[in-house]
DNA sequence: GCATAATGTAGAACAAGTTTCAGACTTGAT
DNA sequence: ATCAAGTCTGAAACTTGTTCTACATTATGC
């Protein structure tokens, strides 16, 4: 039986009744939507907030910036890519090639949406201290989805955990340099398998 | 003898006049200037042309965004970080350790600098299509670096330039979290010598 | 049910990146 | 030396993220 990934939510600082929720679910839907044609760019406040209804001073209270925004829509979307990907775990045998299977996975989600994927990951690396929580959350979402396809029978070594650390380092930047035209689909491909390499690396059993 | 990195330049598109370059060359001063205290949002375009003594329209014209600017800022930093970490290479044996070595220097002389670090990186980062050719410079700049410290007796193979993009994907996005907070200086030792682990795995003597 | 604090709305106002434009200044070829 | 083309300047205008304000609506404790 392999391990369970503790789940993974935003703290939920207060408890929100049900028209908020509403309005928060049509923000995150209208940001999703401005930003699937357009990317980045096509997220504007004015225009989320009339899609979604909503005055301009209340998105900004559930959202205080831009950037807080699409990571929040980002998160939103990496938890669904979450339950996705689980629903068929991958096929290979090796924790490495089982990795690179589940981000080629990802990445080919990604692909259907380049605009949103552009906004969301931008939005990721472009934030700054103001929204940590945030990245951060998206960060220990992504590495639960790793350790996840890794399949490990035992909690990670610290080890381990090293390798998960670079293998994200190298999806973000590799979806960057995809974004911005500098590298095709196959590099990012070639990228991802290189860096699944560590793991095999930082297995157990080779000590 | 080690390979020699060929020149990593700009293509110089068309000659400047004295007065340009000089006037280039004060815009790059005041934007590392304006970076060095308060980061990417103290790079105020207006403040930039009013520092360089130029017209607003001006500074457009010599970089078309601000990005452009930052990116631009970058490739001049790093052409002295190359020249500076040439003087003295990196001591350790193994070309794993070498890289190790050197992007530990160079992490500790952004540190010196952290807010002009945040400028350059959030604005790669940031960078959209429109900056591809000279995000690709600095990336080509990075490069070089890497593959200096590798100290190579010949060409890289295929695995090896594998390799060495992903540790430089690793750099930046291990930057980004430095800078945002979200990880230690320890922590970014920790991942850029984990990700270092690579080059052993690429060595062709393991063919 | 009511007082009141919190939340939401509309819209103006502000900040900084970017664009535009008319006129002055350089430069380079003749 | 002169004319044309290209460059620079100063200043205003425009765009979009963000903040603020005055007022309406909703939720909550009593």
């Amino acid at each position: 039986m392999t391990v369970e990934a503790k789940a993974v939510t935003t703290p939920a600082s207060p408890p929100l009744t049900e028209r908020q929720e509403a309005r928060r679910r049509r923000i995150l839907h209208a940001s999703a939507q401005l930003a699937g044609r357009g990317g980045f760019d096509a997220v504007q406040m004015r225009e989320v907030a009339e899609a979604a209804g909503v005055a301009l001073g209340t998105l900004y209270r559930y959202f205080p910036s831009k950037v807080h925004l699409l990571v929040a829509t980002m998160q939103d979307q990496l938890q669904h890519m979450h339950t996705t990907l689980r629903k068929r775990p991958p096929a290979a045998e090796d924790p490495a090639a089982r990795v690179a299977e589940t981000l080629m996975r990802a990445f080919r989600a990604l692909q259907r949406e380049p605009h949103l994927a552009d906004a969301m990951v931008r939005a990721l690396t472009f934030a700054d201290r103001s929204v940590s929580p945030e990245v951060d959350t998206v960060s220990r979402l992504t590495t639960a989805i790793i350790l996840d396809a890794m399949g490990l029978e035992s909690a990670p070594t610290a080890e381990q955990l090293s390798a998960v650390r670079v293998i994200e380092h190298t999806w973000h930047s590799a979806l960057i340099t995809w974004l911005s035209g500098r590298a095709s689909i196959a590099q990012v491909k070639i990228d991802i398998e290189t860096v699944c390499r560590l793991i095999d690396l930082t297995a157990p059993e080779r000590a």
